[in-house]
DNA sequence: ATAGGGTTAG
């Protein structure tokens, strides 16, 4: 009908009418006869009607047709390659829209302007190379629309699709001019780049300079709020959205669901999801995962089933909300219908899905799946090769987190606050101060984000790597602390046996606003027990019942066993277990043992020992205790059925191992070990002490070397344990009056107790030992440990 | 005649 209008009013065929005619073009077939009428009227060289036929056309995904009719027409202007280049960028096909750039720059005199800047820049996604997108930077400033809002806009969303992060926040603060876009475009880069603290800080300087916001700029500032667990801050951006008259927008509704959610607080979030008047994917997702984070396994199983069943499809994001990363134990066979899904619809690839079943496995601790899970996924995300490293950290299997953390530096994924606090972790279990340090300096040098997770970590990791002094110094340079900071310094404390700084931290704890947990009282008490701190281990236990009304668990009464016993109390300590409310497991009548041992009560031994068998099948070093009892009273015949049924249920004990670093090089001594390099000028040194110890009164103990937990083989006068090896080849390899610190994996025996005495007073050195279960600190014949261990 | 930013998952 338009047609024959044309036909019969030549007046009306100009550029205009041609120009209302495409805009209300409904479809492709429509459009292509237009552009016969703009040829058959002579129009295809008026560029105006051109570039909106191009534009209309890739409005219709018809690309190649509007890339034809740029590149065939005579004289092209800047306005019409900006409109192929936003094609492009529209249809994710950033290669072509850099071709279109480079063909301007090489074969036309077209100078490019800031709107071919702001659409070339955001047709770059990440799997390109980096530096197209700096060299773009750079030419736009050149070209004088450094700026230019939209281009800075389009350039610092660059930079954080890279993870740029610095430099987008450069580019941003050197912004004369500011929009609602620009302060919108940081806000979100920085909350996808996890950086959820530094975008809610953004947000609050742009309320602090006036500037003006919209339903976006709540949406975006939501997730933030709600990894944070802001509520305060959550509470105040509703607020704001109310004000503005955007609280019932979809998204702003969405970001509520999930910022109640992660908050706990699942009622509200139900309620706002009932809010939502057309109710998309991506709210039915945070719904999912709300109800999925709050244990309402149900809701969100029935949610998604309804899903399931009015679309076809579901996203990642679905999945990953359903599963039970928060309470996998609970729910194993939904963790098994969800895996065998995402293996059916192939799912399993993306990255997140793969992450998220990486950390369940993890969690249940079936590393071996979580394993396969990360090595099938095809992209290595910074969050899935976190979720493996911790994975293995927290399954104590550190030598694999070390050695896939090697590989990450080989990639190109750069490790950030998460990786390095798992890291840390794996540090502290294996006493690598070195390495520790080494992270350390990762985190000042790649300026990482200080959150409480790293200061605890690292605070952990000097403790528990022998720098009790340094960690000290940390834990009160630290602007915030947490119950688990508290814990970390405290039990470092223990370790080291500095009790009475562990009972002063204590009391400085309940003066301030921290509230102790069970595990507080556990660090305290285990180092009242290790220092011999009878009487304040007994105020703290019943400080813990009274004052803060926790409820002891075993580990508290295990401490309070060893704290009378290690202190020759041994009937205060049967006492306390014939008066426990409880029960008493395994761990405190072991305990027990242990004191009857080192103080040599054979009656009382037997009854704890009896008892224990009761629980025979909890462990190995039960069964080592048990045979080390026969053993000292000769009756070897009842010793080896121990270890027989020991090794039947294939308990083998670990074998006894010490680590020492030098020069940043770890060496590790097994016990006999001839392996080492320098092995001959080990065992000469060894000789050459002995000798020297002898005169200054040492004396081989054979006996009393018969009777703890997980020593090192009993075989003094043929092996020779490892602890001694490392520490003669650590006077060999460093300078006369330097430091030697060594770690062993057992827990050390009297013997070496006594004979590092000697070694540190003959030789004038400081030797620090972390054995199994603690550090002792040798000086001038002396240890740190006061002989309880 | 052509603009840029939003909500879910690890």
């Amino acid at each position: 009908m338009i047609c024959r209008n044309v036909a019969t009013n030549p007046a009306l065929r100009n550029s205009d009418f041609f120009r209302h005619l495409i805009s209300k073009s409904p479809n492709l077939a429509h459009l292509t006869q237009t552009h016969a009428q703009i040829i058959l009227n002579g129009l295809q060289t008026d560029v105006i009607t051109i570039t909106k036929l191009a534009q209309k056309l890739s409005d219709f995904n018809s690309i190649r047709h509007a890339s034809l009719l740029c590149h065939t027409f005579p004289k092209p202007d800047i306005f019409l390659f900006n409109v192929l280049i936003r094609a492009y960028s529209h249809n994710k096909n950033p290669l072509s829209a850099i071709s279109t750039y480079a063909k301007i720059r090489k074969t036309t005199i077209l100078k490019p302007d800031n709107f071919t800047y702001a659409f070339i820049l955001s047709a770059l996604d990440d799997g390109l190379d980096e530096r197209l997108g700096l060299l773009l930077h750079c030419h736009s400033v050149v070209d004088g629309y450094g700026s230019d809002v939209f281009v800075g806009s389009a350039v610092v969303d660059w930079y954080f699709k890279f993870s740029r992060v610095g430099l987008a926040l450069k580019v941003f603060d050197g912004m004369p001019d500011r929009d609602t876009v620009l302060w919108n475009t940081v806000i979100s880069g920085l909350a996808r780049n996890c950086a959820f603290t530094e975008a809610m800080k953004i947000f609050m300087k742009m309320l602090g300079e006036g500037a003006v916001f919209d339903s976006a700029t709540l949406a975006t500032v939501l997730p933030a709020a709600a990894e944070l667990q802001e509520m305060t801050l959550g509470k105040g951006i509703q607020c704001l959205a109310l004000k503005i008259g955007v609280d019932c927008h979809a998204h702003v509704l969405t970001g509520l669901v999930s910022l109640y959610s992660k908050c706990g607080d699942c009622d509200t979030a139900e309620y706002l999801f009932g809010q939502i008047l057309r109710p998309d994917l991506i709210s039915c997702n945070a719904m999912i995962s709300g109800y999925t984070c709050n244990h309402d396994t149900e809701s969100a199983v029935g949610m998604f089933k309804e899903l399931l069943h009015s679309r076809e499809r579901v996203n990642s994001s679905t999945l990953v909300g359903l599963i039970p990363v928060h309470s996998p134990f609970g729910f194993l066979n939904l963790t098994y219908s969800i895996h065998a899904f995402s293996l059916k619809s192939g799912v399993v690839s993306n990255p997140s899905v793969s992450t998220a079943m990486t950390t369940v496995y993890s969690r249940l601790n079936e590393i071996e799946p979580a394993r396969k899970l990360f090595d099938d996924c095809p992209e290595k995300t910074l969050a899935g090769w976190n979720a493996m490293i911790s994975g293995y950290t927290q399954n104590g299997l550190t030598e694999k987190a070390i050695t896939l953390f090697q590989q990450m530096q080989g990639s190109d994924v750069r490790p950030n606050h998460v990786t390095v606090t798992s890291m840390l972790s794996a540090c502290a279990q294996l006493g690598a101060l070195t390495l520790g340090k080494w992270v350390h300096d990762v985190i000042i040098k790649e300026k990482l984000e200080m959150n409480v997770y790293v200061s605890t970590a690292l605070i952990d990791m000097y403790a528990k790597c022998g720098s009790i002094s340094y960690a000290r110094q940390l834990f009160d340079s630290m602007p915030d602390k947490n119950v688990v900071t508290w814990n970390a310094m405290i039990s470092g404390y223990g370790l080291h046996g500095h009790g009475q700084e562990a009972v002063t931290l204590l009391n400085e704890m309940s003066a301030s606003r921290v509230l102790p947990t069970e595990v507080t009282f556990v660090c305290a008490l285990y180092a009242c027990s290790h220092t011999g701190l009878v009487k304040e281990g007994n105020d703290i236990f019943r400080s813990m019942v009274h004052d803060y009304g926790l409820k002891p668990l075993s580990e508290h009464y295990a401490c309070m066993v060893d704290i009378f016993g290690r202190a020759g109390q041994l009937n205060k300590a049967m006492e306390f277990i014939e008066g426990m409310p409880v029960e008493p497991g395994p761990a405190v009548w072991g305990t027990m043992l242990g004191a009857c041992m080192i103080h040599k009560d054979k009656k009382l031994a037997r009854i704890a020992s009896d008892k224990l068998f009761e629980f025979e099948g909890e462990g190995v070093g039960y069964y080592v205790l048990l045979s080390n009892i026969y053993s000292s009273e000769r009756s070897y015949a009842e010793a080896a059925s121990v270890r027989q049924l020991a090794k039947k249920k294939q308990l083998a004990k670990t074998p006894g191992c010490t680590l020492i670093e030098i020069g940043g090089t770890p060496h590790v001594f097994t016990s006999g070990d001839r392996s080492h390099p320098q092995s001959d000028a080990i065992y000469e040194k060894l000789e050459s002490l002995l000798g020297k110890m002898r005169e200054a009164g040492f004396q081989t103990e054979t006996v009393t070397a018969l009777h703890d937990i997980e020593e090192e083989e009993k075989e003094i006068s043929v092996k020779v344990h490892s602890e001694k090896l490392a520490i003669a080849f650590g006077l060999i390899s460093s300078e006369p009056g330097t430091e030697i610190r060594i770690i062993k994996n057992l827990r050390v025996c009297v013997d070496c107790h006594t004979a590092t005495k000697f070694i540190s007073k003959v030789t004038e050195r400081i030797i620090v030992v972390r054995d199994g279960n603690r550090f002792h600190h040798f000086r001038e014949g002396m240890c740190s440990c006061g002989d309880y261990w």
